[in-house]
Order: structure tokens, then C-alpha cells, then sequence
DNA sequence: CTGTTAGCGCGTTCAT
DNA sequence: ATGAACGCGCTAACAG
């Protein structure tokens, strides 16, 4: 039954006759038991997040490439969602599934999930950069550093200096992935002599609801000539601020947004954005995943710069 | 370690240490070897259907909500994907899957593949109900003949007659709830003696490029003074191309859509749409897989209703 | 309450 | 080229 060459065609055919004659099933658990592996790949994503699905198109393409990718290995995915944000908690669902190796989308991962994964010798990639540890060598990143510095060079080069950017905040910090894009936000307005100010920066928690408000909020008290968007939700529920109150996009803001291309493509106007390739990190984690568990050979490389896709609604600005 | 009542609180103390100290982890694949049940789902979906996952507001939804309540309950759920459409490849597929049970979301499930499941004793359930036979009852299902005809005398008491049903089509044949709301539109015209008319049905693919251009081609020949629209993608493909052309909604043409609320009220204008309660159901199927896998016990209900949201892409028609 | 043991269904090895 | 036997790590049943 299972192609060995040892056996000749002819009892080959028999036990398949017998097979099919008995409606034999293999029982998938005890091969799985016996050779020790599953070709499951736990993805490890935290409950919170997957209530924030709709709109996340940033998570919708991730999943996307790494079914499909998964799938092209010859793997399938187990959807392991821990209700806990808390990262030892992650431990102990990770370590009660079946499954070779575990993909963790993680938004607050820490040295010491890390280690514990380690002892218990259970291979495992991350989906970003989360510890100064330079050991720590089981993720792909995407440069964000350059993402946010490439979305504020071509503001400041369309003459805007009053630029707001706003990014998500989980539990009142930043997610590492902003902290970069925002260090590239600084260096920019370094390059170009702009003073940096802690009130360019604003912080919304990543759903429709309150940053439909906080939007309101932020025009209501100032109303910068650019914005930057840091997550998709806090992007859509900006053109519908802007809609409902008849604010053009862009001739009386210009707005950038991050995340996946397609998604901008299809909103009004076409959004100007920094566009990662998600489906080109998702491939390389999970082949680094895949180099754990069976030693598949990886080269190693950087970091793919992101890429700004110039559309509809950015415009030169001519406010004073 | 499995908290069992008949150890000794002291006995059981030295064994979690004697756990903590050597760092002992209990072999899972063993346990589920052993017990015969993984606590697994698995989740049945084409790879066509993923890829289409952006936009499509209600698997999102159905994904989301199918997560949460398997989460609840105590399960995980395994992703598993089939790249060919033929319903004989999905049993080969989730015959190879260590799952206790099985989730089919698949648009063109058959009778042999429902034969081939119950022979092998596997677990099942359908999200929709494909077949005639009334002894396949493993489904849940919306009540989409309600749909369409709710849908349809809404626009009819608005004075609209010139009224075109869009439907996504598959291999050149409508989807079993595409056929059930398309009775339901039938139903709706014939109570107000309205002519039924072929040409008021438009197929349509699922996809945002060819849905823009269809409807383009659609507007180009004859421009009706109200338009139903059966998926989330095509949806947003029509406003968008309202939105480049200048046609105003509802001003020029209604636009009724189908599926989730909350995807709806995120669009401008906020879109009148027949919503269906996809967290009641996804929540019914788990229970009713459970049943089958556990013997819990499950009321059988009836699908219920989709509700009328009325928001502001529908209004009277003045139109001759 | 605690210690011992059979056996789940495979893949693998070894003898024929 | 084929058949027989072993044992993976755990749970459950049973003896003590």
C-alpha cells in the first residue's frame, strides 16, 4: 500500500483488491504515532486577532500564502487559537497539539517562550523579529525600517511637513513592526531638517469603531495636510471619516496606507501604499520551518524591501 | 497529571514536581493514538476558495466564527485544503487527516462523496444542503428562498421593476442557495404580478476584475433602477465602478447586497443587504459535528430567517 | 489509593 | 519477495 518497490506488481495489485473488497482505512493516527509525524503545522494565533479578521487584509493575505504554500509541501495547518495574550500560556497549547512544527503569529512573544520552546526541543518560527537576543534566528521580517522611512521621504517630497502617522497600539505599546517603521519615519524627517514631535504620532487601537473616532477626534482638535496609516482597519474607517464629512482625499489630505496592494487597489480612491510581499515571507517562513523538522537546505536572505505603490491619494501639498 | 479524583492530593504533588524537574512532556500523538480522538476538526475548503479570501465577507466570517466556537468547545480546527473541485479527491483528502470530525464547506459536494463518508464511519457535516435525498441531514442551513424574496418585495415597494439579480456562478451553473434565493426573487415578482424575464438574472464570476468589467458591460447595454447583488466581492465592484462613473446610490440605481452586516455598514454609502446570522449557524454546525462525534445533545431547529438591514443604497424609484 | 500490565495499529526489521 | 514479531508511549483495567 505504500508503494514499496520490494513488492511485485502482481500481490500489489491483490492487496489493493483486497483493499478496496474490505473498504480498509489506514488508521491515519497510528502512522502518525508510529513514524512521529503528523505533516501538521500549528499556526498559533491569539483569539483577539482572529475577531479582527475582517478588514485585516494584512492577515488575510498571510493566512492565504501560508495555506497555500502549506499546502504545496505537502502540509496541512491546525489553527491553534490561545484566548490568553500572556506567553506562557502559549506554552502549554503549543506543547498539547499534534503537530510538527508551530508558526506563531504572535504579537507579544518573548525570550522566555522562546526558550522553553527550545528545551523542549519543538521546532518553531515566528513571523517577526521580537528580542535583541541575536540568536534568535527563527523569523522572517520585512523591513519596515525602510517601509515607514519610504512613506515619509515621498510626503516630504511632495511638500508636506505637517504629517501625522498613525500607528496600532496593543496595550498601550508598539508593536515592533511600528517601532521600525517609525524610526524610519524619524529618519526621514531628520534627512529633510524637519523637527521631530511626539504629537505626530498617534496611537488607535486597530478596530472600525474607535478609529472612525479617533480619526474625528484627531480633525476636530488639528488637521494635518498627510497622514500615514499604519494597519488597514484604522485605513478603511479614515476614507469613511472622510467620506461622510466631505473631505476630499487628496486634495485636502494626503494619505498613505501599509499592507497588502490588492486591498488598497480596490478602495476609493486607489490608495498610494507601502506594499510588503506577503506571500514571499510567508514562503520563506514556512520553508525555514520545514528546514527544522526535516533538515530541507534554506539559503538564507534579507529581508525584502517593501515597495511604494504610488496611486490616487497623495497629492502635492500647498498649504503654508 | 489528568487530575484524576483517586490520587491523593500529597501523591499527586510529587508527581508535578517530579514532572517540573525533569521537564517532562506527555507525547500527545501518543495520547491521541491511544485514546482515538484528537480534539481536532478538520475544515474541508477548496484552495480556489481561499483564494478568494480577500473580500469575501462571508467566509471570513464563517471562518471567524467557526474558529471561536470550535475554540469554545475545546477543539482546534485543521485546515484542509483540496486543490481539485472532484468530490471523490475530497475523500481521499480527509480520509488522510488525523480529525475527529469533519467540516465540508464546499460549493459542489454529491451524493457519493456523503455514501463514501457514512461507509467509512466518518464524522460529518455540510454548510449547506446539496442534494435531495431527504435522509442527508447533516447540514445547516440559511434560509435563502427568504432572502431573495425579501430582497426582492422590498425593491418591488419601492416602486422598482427594472430590477437585475446578479449571482456569482460556478462552472456555468448557479450554487444550490444561488438557485434558492433566485426562487425567492421569482416568488417576490410573481405576488406582484410582475413578468419573470431571463435576462433580469446576471451570472457573474466571483472575481473583482471580472466583476467590474461585467457590470461595466452591464451599464453599457441597459441600466436598471435596481440591482441585487449575491456576493460581497461583485458588491464592492459595482460601487467602485459607480464611483468612477459617477453614478450616484442610490440617486441612480438601488443596490441591495447579500451577507454580513457589519461587512455592509463598513462600506459608503452604508449598503441596504439581507443578512444571515453566520455565527448562529456556524455555531448550530460545530454543535451539530459534535453530536455525531460525542453524542452531545443538539435541538434541531429551523434555518432562520435573514433579516432586511435597511440602510442608504436603496430608494423609491421614479423612473417610469 | 497505588503499582503493574495489556494492547491500541501501525512501520520496521529480520528470518525465511 | 514475503511473513512474523517487536515496540512506539500512552490509557485503562485490574490487582493489590
Amino acid at each position: 500500500m505504500n508503494d514499496s518497490s520490494l513488492v511485485k506488481p502482481h500481490t500489489r495489485q491483490r492487496v489493493l483488491e483486497a483493499v478496496k473488497s474490505l473498504g480498509y482505512i489506514p488508521n491515519k493516527t497510528a502512522q502518525v504515532f508510529k513514524t512521529g509525524r503528523s505533516r501538521i503545522l500549528g499556526l498559533v494565533i491569539s483569539t483577539q486577532h482572529i475577531s479582527e479578521l475582517v478588514y485585516n487584509a494584512g492577515f488575510q493575505a498571510r493566512f492565504k500564502a501560508l495555506t497555500v504554500k502549506t499546502h504545496n509541501e505537502g502540509y496541512n495547518i491546525l489553527i491553534i487559537s490561545s484566548t490568553d495574550a500572556n506567553c506562557d500560556s502559549y506554552f502549554e497549547v503549543i506543547k498539547n497539539q499534534v503537530a510538527d512544527g508551530f508558526i506563531i503569529l504572535s504579537p507579544s512573544a518573548n525570550e522566555s517562550l522562546t526558550s522553553l520552546l527550545e528545551e523542549a526541543g519543538i521546532p518553531y518560527v515566528f513571523n517577526m523579529k521580537y528580542s535583541t537576543n541575536p540568536e534568535d534566528i527563527y523569523y522572517v521580517s520585512s523591513d519596515d525600517i525602510e517601509g515607514g522611512y519610504m512613506a515619509a521621504k515621498y510626503l516630504l517630497d511632495l511638500n508636506h511637513t505637517d504629517i501625522r502617522f498613525i500607528v496600532g497600539v496593543v496595550k498601550g505599546s508598539l508593536m515592533p513592526f511600528n517601532v521600525d517603521r517609525l524610526n524610519g519615519f524619524k529618519r526621514a524627517l531628520n534627512e529633510y531638517s524637519i523637527e521631530f514631535k511626539e504629537e505626530m504620532i498617534v496611537g488607535i487601537p486597530g478596530q472600525m469603531e474607535e478609529s472612525y473616532n479617533l480619526i474625528h477626534q484627531l480633525f476636530q482638535s488639528h488637521w494635518p495636510t498627510a497622514l500615514m496609516i499604519s494597519n488597514e482597519t484604522t485605513t478603511v474607517a479614515a476614507l469613511n471619516y472622510f467620506h461622510d464629512h466631505g473631505i476630499r482625499v487628496p486634495q485636502d489630505v494626503s494619505l498613505i496606507g501599509f499592507g497588502p496592494s490588492e486591498f488598497f487597489r480596490n478602495l476609493r480612491p486607489n490608495l498610494t501604499n507601502v506594499s510588503y510581499d506577503i506571500t514571499w515571507s510567508s514562503d520563506k517562513l514556512v520553508d525555514l520551518l520545514l528546514q527544522r523538522i526535516e533538515g530541507k537546505m534554506v539559503t538564507p536572505e534579507w529581508p525584502k524591501k517593501p515597495e511604494l505603490i504610488i496611486r490616487d491619494s497623495t497629492m502635492r501639498n500647498f498649504r503654508p
